[in-house]
DNA sequence: AAATCTGATTGATGTAAATCAATGACTCAT
DNA sequence: ATGAGTCATTGATTTACATCAATCAGATTT
């Protein structure tokens, strides 16, 4: 129930067997049915989510209707709408289940506990946020950057798992192409062979 | 000499006068004048650097010549190629001064050796982290999904200053335009009177 | 003051990707 | 099996922005 959530810690900081019990306590399970919301827009954030099974994504809806997403989380990644969590202004974010999912929840205040009472906990949220930070700031560069060929290959270049578990017109939106867009770059790409 | 950071940190957490003096010692202090460099691409980034005063740009340079504005960084803001900074991989940006410049700098060492003597210091870099990646993610969500116009709008309410103290073709480059598409923009925004 | 840079503007043309629209393949529920 | 929903593909057309090229205005240098 806690493997993906320990193996994500040791990976940056390591924890004795009573930090990892105290940790234990501030979290909550949920489990998750594939299409069911964690957040919907309108709503305040309330859960920064860890994922231990399953892939969810965060999108906004824009006034043509037209659906953006702005991430995926797959096992061992964290999920929510950041800005609405640390503030508790409404979000403009929905986050859905793409598959069947297991959750490991943290609320506000349990966060703010956690942080205060395990400074482990502090480094490893500075850690991870380093890696995000490098992240979203390759992904600037390449959707300011890149052509929608480039684009589509970096993504499978990076997150191959994910294009697999996704339908493609979502790989679409989170790289800012048109379903059709994608469709005739992936056929490009086959037919030059 | 280090107004701006201690500005910076107590809008973050609570510095004791005994804290703050430890904290100074782990800085070096450098001037920067006009189109000199703190890091060229091919260079390891070798220090996290804050800015007291003045302003900077991050940069690519692609196949093409053409360079891509990342980051500016004035007053209050940090800037360094994080991660060159943290891995020790040569980067592939530049950073560059766009005006007389005076720098805090911290070289991993120094960093990581903060982060360990002082945990408020682990806490400031935490949630100065959570701010830069909620920006990142604005920007993102900015540059996948809205027109040039509704681009430059953006930057004018979200940096003001910036845009003041910048040349146009920056700008443009910031935004992931070309400098005659932002020309015309600034041209249709001022004509509908 | 003339000469050189640098940056901004404007016009003509080209192009990558969006949009609109139709068709096909697959899955799922009845 | 049949119809409904979801998703990918393909074609025709449009459009936002890039590219290419020239001119112009202010600074900066000599």
């Amino acid at each position: 129930m806690f493997e993906q959530l320990f193996k994500s810690i040791n990976e940056r900081v390591a924890l004795t067997e009573e930090e990892k019990e105290l940790c234990k306590t501030f979290y909550t399970f949920r489990r998750l049915r594939k299409r069911q919301f964690l957040l919907q827009e309108g709503d305040v954030c309330k859960y920064n989510a860890f994922v231990e099974k399953g892939l969810l994504r965060s999108y906004t809806v824009d006034d043509k209707g037209n659906e953006h997403i702005i991430q995926f989380a797959a096992e061992g990644w964290w999920i929510s709408d950041l800005y609405s969590f640390l503030t508790g202004v409404t979000s403009v974010y929905n986050i859905e289940a793409l598959e069947d999912c297991e959750l490991l929840l943290l609320t506000k205040s349990a966060s703010d506990e956690l942080l205060a009472r395990l400074p482990k906990f502090e480094s490893y949220q500075r850690i991870l946020l380093q890696g995000a930070y490098i992240a979203m700031q390759r992904r600037i560069h390449a959707s300011l950057n890149q052509t929608a060929e480039e684009k589509y290959l970096n993504i499978i270049d990076i997150y191959p798992d994910i294009i697999q578990r996704v339908p493609q017109h979502m790989v679409a939106s989170y790289l800012g192409l048109t379903p059709e867009t994608l469709s005739r770059v992936r056929k490009q790409l086959i037919l030059p062979k």
